[in-house]
DNA sequence: CCTTGACTTAGAGTGCACTCTAAATGGTAT
DNA sequence: ATACCATTTAGAGTGCACTCTAAGTCAAGG
């Protein structure tokens, strides 16, 4: 029970079939996915749990490339960890840059929606006013 | 001195002139951008404070569709605040949803990083021991 | 007068990450 | 046997948001 077929990779990662045979194709995969005497795929657990792990890159937006390069370094073992980690704090550090970003965004957003709640609240008040209906 | 070309435009907003034209035949400008006598485009402070403000809707992620439709509410004028608003707020909703995932992402990348780390300390460790090194 | 350079337009091209199609294969159900 | 279904492949197509190109206009400088 432990080799999963394409379809219950999908529903465990979220990703499409068509997704995971790119991903396979773009060099994403740290070993060659087992197959089926039918040819089919048979995902193992650490296929499994890579491609989570890939998916949260891809989710903070790494690119396609990057992980490649990733990938490349965990398939050459050993002597890379220096570079993967490397690789992993660089990007953490531009999803701390855009967490930031981000949020001042929103703050200037959030300004505007006050803004016409505050516009709201006016018009009503004035409405109020006009017939008498306030104090 | 409040009418600025595109030059200016794009200092001022970090937006090349080709997306400034672009946004403009997307029809995002709330009016039609005024031209000087030779035809270049002449930029208001409205203007630039709007290309500012749809530019943070851009940054977290609004697609061009939905700010054409902001876009056209507020040329509609007064009646619309009431869907400007909830448009808005949906998308801070979705901006919040989005924050919150990269977070939770972050995390699982943090913990990858701490376990180089880890990994990194052991080796060292292992190193200095073999040489008599520790204590 | 001639060149340079900023601007204009319509429309084509780019890069990314999928997403889909078509044709073939192979196992299961009737 | 026959139909059905999931799967396989190579490769084409899609959607988005730019990004660039080509051909043209116009004002200023040499």
């Amino acid at each position: 029970m432990d080799e999963l077929t394409i379809q219950q990779v999908e529903a465990a990662t979220g990703l499409t079939g068509h997704t995971l045979r790119y991903y396979e194709k773009a060099e994403l995969m740290i070993t060659q996915v087992k197959r089926a005497d039918n040819g089919h795929r048979r995902y193992s657990q650490d296929d499994l749990y890579w491609l989570n792990f890939i998916t949260r890159l891809r989710e903070t937006g790494m690119a396609i490339a990057h992980i490649r390069r990733y990938a490349e370094l965990v398939r050459q073992g050993e002597g890379t960890t220096a570079q993967r980690l490397e690789l992993l704090e660089t990007h953490r550090q531009k999803v701390l840059d855009q967490l930031g970003k981000t949020q001042a965004h929103l703050v200037q957003i959030e300004n505007k929606i006050t803004h016409y709640k505050d516009m709201h609240r006016a018009d009503f008040a004035r409405a109020n006013a006009a017939v008498g209906a306030t104090a």
